[in-house]
DNA sequence: ATCCCGAGGG
DNA sequence: CCCTCTGGAT
């Protein structure tokens, strides 16, 4: 795909959010980074739902780390993963304390370094908490580049490269979390809703799965 | 019954 | 590269 088409493709994509129910609302970088730590292979409905009362009782790394993995594990029983998660979103916070003073770092060396945290949660939380120009490239993500021919046959990180470089930096905030709702709720595994895809004028894929390879 | 918004570990 | 973690959605 020319690089011109790749910026008319995501900026379609950013333009319109398929499923506004379904975001995550967090914003500011702890309980962001929280909330991305507990959304793998869970809904961001499930995660929603639970972690009000979690940060109630834990506002900040100091309490979440006082409060240990079987203070979390509790509140977080209603999604996937929980006792690793629990484990995790613990030690996550004790680190903040021990070598942080508390707070989330804003640089992605830092931020790996957490343990729990990959380039993916990294990503997230440098572009939404703090302003950078990040794109965080899940498996959605990953998909949907790899059918409209964003980037064909390329790593992950040749796909986050691509979209960084051609993502209007103007967009660059909205259009990561957006393409991840697309991914998920339009451009999907299974049945891929081509026909309300806002940026079908820029993808074919919809030929390819209603007339598929012999 | 089967897949899944990721990370750590073998 | 493979596996595991585990509830929920389909």
């Amino acid at each position: 795909m020319p690089p011109a088409q790749a910026e008319a493709f995501i900026r379609a994509l950013a333009v319109a959010n398929p499923a506004p129910e379904t975001e995550l609302t967090y914003s500011d970088p702890f309980t962001l980074l929280v909330a991305v730590v507990l959304s793998a292979q869970a809904t961001d409905a499930a995660v929603n739902r639970c972690t009000p009362a979690l940060f109630a009782a834990a506002p900040t790394p100091e309490k979440m780390a006082a409060l240990g993995a079987d203070g979390v594990a509790p509140y977080i029983r209603t999604i996937g993963l929980w006792q690793a998660k629990a484990r995790n979103v613990a030690a996550l916070a004790q680190a903040l304390v021990e070598k942080h003073a508390g707070e989330v770092p804003g640089e992605r060396e830092a931020l790996e370094a957490l343990p729990g945290v990959g380039r993916k949660t990294a990503n997230v939380v440098l572009n939404v908490a703090f302003g950078q120009h990040t794109m965080a490239v899940d498996t959605h993500i990953f998909r949907l580049g790899n059918r409209c021919g964003l980037a064909p046959g390329k790593t992950p990180r040749e796909v986050e490269d691509m979209l960084v470089k051609r993502c209007p930096p103007d967009l660059l905030r909205d259009a990561h979390h957006w393409l991840i709702l697309h991914g998920r709720y339009v451009c999907k595994a299974r049945a891929p809703e081509c026909w309300r895809c806002v940026a079908r004028a820029h993808c074919n894929y919809r030929d390819k799965v209603l007339a598929p390879p012999v």
